[in-house]
DNA sequence: AAAATTTTTTAGATTTATCTAAATCTTTAA
DNA sequence: TTAAAGATTTAGATAAATCTAAAAAATTTT
């Protein structure tokens, strides 16, 4: 199959395409693999080889059909996870990402799908992101980000678009988790933070925590 | 830590130190890694150098308690996850070993302690292997081979020594499965091939079968 | 539209784990 | 106790993934 290294190639190519439209560019792969722009252009030119994305010399690349299955397996596999190490395991919603990124490279079709039945078929992990199914379909959540939010308006939380452990725990501590329902009563226009309402308790939110909370409304 | 390559090549050498006393020769490890003599001193000299084994050219190698330390932690993993396998993923044991092989590199401390809880603390693996608690030991349990025994001596199987899916599958068949009590009727001089009772049941096992079964009497 | 800046690619090394072939050491056997 | 056989090590290459520095292309500014 493909090495571990294709495989986070391929996962952080999925997630920029996601992130948003057009090609991804090879400085933002770079950053996301943490690593430089020229070994970037190698592994590009490898999985251009293998049809896992189209890639135009200076032009960024885009998944191929094949390469986004490939790409949308490691993401089931990191959440379904991620939702073993919290449900079953008692780990806390900060400390499984990391061990996640290593588990999700385990190599067995079967694995997964008794994985998935042990677990009840999750739609979400931990932090609310969806969890394809075993055919790759998962719903598209249209959720919006706190700082999209208008005064007065009210929502419930449903993920975060940030995983690391400094800012979970600091969620977890101002008590804005998972299912919490909020309501914006002010949104400071001096430095971007959002007062709000929650279980009749009004808290003050950073712009930089707001921008990484998603919400139903 | 150490890489994925160093500790297949630590847990072969426990397994070989185990087998049988004295040092441990490159052919052997060559031959449990499947990979070439040469290849082997290039990593004998790596891992001499981290101290993790005694390495004396031509002499063959012993591991270092730091050597055995790390040896016996992965061991510990690829059992606990066979339990896992097994126990919550319902595979059958001929299925998990190959799994067990990726997931034992899985390098997480608190997750190895949460797995173990979560299993219920298991003291032997599907095979009948002890798993080592955390602080690496284990009851060195003293069964014997099916070819060690003598005419109308009676034992119960508590462990294979091989752990090849084809085996285990043989056993299955055979319904020689862990736990199982059996007496021997005879022992076939031309052949070495074993007659034994089981369940009221009179059935015929081959030496190379025989072998790799363990029992206790 | 030219200049400056930013982004991306190439060139050439490095590290890790592997290999084959040849050399060297150890053991076995005549 | 030498010769042959067997095991192990060295020498020199290769493939994967990475790096730095320099060159080239694309984009943005003047
Ligand atoms: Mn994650
Ligand atoms: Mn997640
Ligand atoms: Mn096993
Ligand atoms: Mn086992």
């Amino acid at each position: 199959m493909h090495s571990f290294t294709e495989e986070n190639y391929l996962k952080i190519i999925y997630h920029l395409s996601q992130a948003e439209e057009g090609t991804v560019q090879t400085n933002a792969i770079a950053n996301g693999m943490k690593t430089k722009a020229a070994s970037v252009t190698d592994m590009l030119k490898k999985l251009s080889d293998k049809n896992l994305i189209d890639y135009i010399k200076y032009q960024g690349v885009t998944l191929t059909e094949k390469g986004k299955t490939a790409a949308i397996k490691i993401v089931r596999k990191h959440r379904l996870w991620e939702v073993f190490l919290v449900d079953k395991l008692k780990f806390r919603w900060d400390e499984v990402h990391d061990i996640a990124e290593e588990l999700e490279h385990i190599n067995s079709a079967v694995l997964v799908e008794r994985l998935d039945d042990f677990l009840g078929f999750p739609k979400r992990d931990p932090h609310g992101d969806p969890i394809p199914d075993q055919h790759g379909n998962f719903e598209d959540l249209e959720n919006i980000h706190l700082t999209e939010m208008t005064k007065g308006q009210s929502g419930i939380i449903v993920g975060v678009s940030e995983h690391s452990s400094p800012f979970l725990i600091h969620l977890e501590k101002l008590g804005l988790t998972i299912g919490t329902a909020i309501k914006i009563i002010e949104i400071t226009a001096y430095d971007g933070s959002v007062e709000l309402m929650m279980n009749d308790q009004k808290i003050n939110v950073s712009k930089k925590v707001a921008e990484h909370i998603l919400l139903k409304s």
